[in-house]
DNA sequence: CAGTATTTACAAAAATATTTGTAAGAATTG
DNA sequence: CAATTCTTACAAATATTTTTGTAAATACTG
């Protein structure tokens, strides 16, 4: 499923292209694939950064689907998701057409991104319900309610310093 | 799927068990499953707190079958998810031989469990696999590796302090 | 300590998410 | 501006996760 990013066979002398090399860079890759997941991404979109992490040069969809052994338009799904959130950025003045991208290396960069796309709007979206239920708890002239969503209130006033701080990372 | 926790139909006064408050708790129970998917749980896990958030009496796995329309081993597994992470507590002293939770007041130790249980765990995990790449890297004598290594361990550089504060968190 | 009730473990079924293949849409080049 | 290449969108296929049902294990009661 993997094979040699970046360097070619004439670079790689491991028989059979199944040297130590490759055991490395296929462990580098699974340990992106770990990473992904746990940031609740799909086990592809950790090969694709895995991949333009090890890539020495700016890497097209093409290359994905050679080495990956990925199809076409789960090359250009996954390039689209990391791009979204910052992990990867496009390599321009490539003497080739299509679209090619490199690693981002600026954490700031994708820490910024990745709190504004994959975290804060999901984070929102709870705040507003939340507040529409308070009103229709506030009406619902129901104590009980009322005091599990005082409860969940100070909770929430707890929770916000440490929103801030994440915060603070976007500015 | 739902049905009315804590208040018996002579409580409440709507036709058909389909009033208004029903309508209400159906959506703060859409709320907790929307936290529960933020936090990478089931649906199902977020529905059974939901049910005890609402709840004003302890509640057991069967209260959970018969109001929620979830199979035995369903609520009995997600009872268990809840109470790894201090989501809920088991509550003493009940005239009733099966085991009763109710939610857990103590935002603190919900933080604590939940970050012990769920987010150091993975997070030690990666760090041990990056550990034993960049041995292995170092002994590769392969220069862009290493430089690609190296750009890593000082992303790592710059998250330990937010790792740090949720650290402190756990104390 | 025998009998019953409850919980836990695990394989099968169902639901959900991911990946793929194809076709339509843009963009670029000659 | 026609032809070609590349990208995007979306339905179908595949893979994974979640839920269920049953059976084994554990704990309680009389």
């Amino acid at each position: 499923m993997l094979e040699v990013p970046g360097s070619s066979k004439s670079e790689n002398p491991s028989v059979e292209g199944v040297g130590p090399l490759d055991a490395l860079e296929r462990d580098i890759i699974a340990y992106w694939v770990q990473t992904a997941t746990l940031l609740g991404y799909p086990r592809s979109v950790g090969e694709i950064f895995g991949y333009i992490f090890l890539s020495e040069q700016p890497v097209n969809a093409d290359d994905l689907v050679e080495h990956l052994g990925i199809s076409r338009s789960g090359a250009g799904q996954g390039l689209k998701a990391l791009l979204d959130i910052g992990a990867i950025r496009p390599a321009h003045n490539i003497a080739d057409r299509r679209d090619h991208y490199q690693m981002q290396s600026d954490l700031g960069v994708l820490v910024k991104q990745f709190l504004n796309v994959r975290v804060f709007p999901p984070l929102e979206e709870l705040r507003r319900q939340r507040d529409a239920l308070k009103e229709t708890v506030a009406a619902s002239r129901n104590p009980h309610l009322a005091q599990r969503f005082e409860k969940l209130l100070r909770w929430q006033g707890k929770a916000s310093p440490l929103i801030a701080v994440l915060k603070s990372l976007t500015s």
